[in-house]
DNA sequence: GTCTATAGTTCGATAGAC
DNA sequence: GTCTATCGAACTATAGAC
């Protein structure tokens, strides 16, 4: 049960000593299974220094998973950006510009968002009122943007599917983001430990793939066809 | 704040009334969130049975994810038995198989799942080690069994990219089991909500593609290539 | 800003009557 | 089997010295 005493930078204040250690701890063990006091062991900190600050361990959290998020989207609009003025909008590229700045987290080393890619993951799929809220307010609006985006590249495609493909690209990117150690246990060696940039092109690859496949004729919008063809 | 007392069958000993209270309630709160005493409230039953006939919190928790896992599986192979008793083996058949006993436990009022679903999500994405344990005891045995299917249908799929695949089969299938009610918000409307044909068939054509995507040539197994050009 | 000390709850678990 | 009563530990949060 030790914990790494997170200690990024050389410089930093108390406040930023304490969120970095209650975003491992809180990645750890949920909101509820973390306690103040192992927070301030791993800071290092006095136990009461988190009240000073932040005034409560719900508004720790808060921060915690706030601190990081906007980091993200500015990246991920970046990307797009980029994709624009290069005039290589494809909805390949669109995927990889969506999923990089979050499953980059936990597999780039450099830059150290190991422990938020595991919290992301346990709020995002959380179904209480707090994690649907705190999902919803710091990354719908960044969702409405990729998914404008996908209907605008795709032709044929319907919002409504436009949306079930960004859920199941984010769906894809959170099991990548989620070391539950499981892939590494059913592929029994036979799956290399590939590379950043080899995970994210498979994904992307292989969610595109299915989003082409809800825009064909047939593809998402009716009801029925329980057992289609296959279409190889 | 208000639960359901769950009470679904007329003749249910006691321990069945707490695990069904169980059932809800950690799907609500998780392991840590949730309470002895939250649990027998719901379950209107004495605090102290619980540990007379479980033990223990954490026995019950386990004793809750491992009663309809057997269930779910069975149904799982007795599915893919038929397939192959109808020579009517495909890869979509194959996904329909896996996904409908899960998905459908939160979307059929009539099997009552619904909490286990929820459960099911919290603890298949835990990245802590007794959430890890739990998930590969009772659910590695048939992910093996569906790679296997998975790697026998599709021609030129390498094992690791069967692996893959069946893990973003699993990740889709988790975040349609999770009602985080980020779809509808994201859908605007849009998004009739279909039956649960519509939307298990809409999942497996979008993981089917996805799949043959990785067996096309330079699908899954090569480095690199990182913005490749779309292929409508 | 940082510390000690502790208030006030609530938790999981158990003892023992019936 | 089911109940009441309660123990000891752990929790969040705060008061107040420095």
């Amino acid at each position: 049960m030790s914990r790494s005493t997170a200690q990024p930078s050389a410089r930093a204040t108390t406040q930023e000593v304490i969120l970095d250690a209650a975003e491992e701890v809180f990645a750890d063990s949920g909101f509820h299974g973390a306690t103040t006091r192992a927070i301030a062991e791993c800071a290092q900190a006095n136990a009461a220094l988190i009240h000073y600050y932040f005034g409560s361990k719900e508004a720790l959290f808060e921060a915690v998973f706030a601190r990081r998020s906007e980091a993200i989207n500015e990246e991920r609009r970046a990307r797009l950006a980029a994709l624009h003025d290069a005039d290589a909008v494809t909805l390949e590229a669109i995927l990889d510009a969506l999923l990089r700045p979050t499953v980059s987290l936990g597999r780039d080393p450099e830059r150290g968002g190991a422990h938020y890619a595991r919290l992301l993951v346990h709020v995002a799929s959380g179904t209480d009122e707090r994690s649907r809220r705190m999902t919803g307010e710091r990354y719908n609006a960044i969702a409405r943007q990729f998914i404008a985006e996908i209907l605008a590249t795709v032709p044929g495609l319907s919002r409504g599917d436009a949306v079930r493909g960004y859920m199941n690209a984010i769906a894809i990117g959170m099991s990548l983001m989620a070391p539950t150690g499981r892939t590494e246990d059913l592929s029994e060696g036979a799956l290399s430990d590939r590379d950043l940039d080899a995970i994210i092109s498979g994904a992307v690859r292989f969610i595109a793939a299915g989003i082409y496949a809800l825009a064909a004729p047939g593809g998402g919008g009716g009801a029925a066809d329980t057992l289609p063809g296959p279409t190889p």
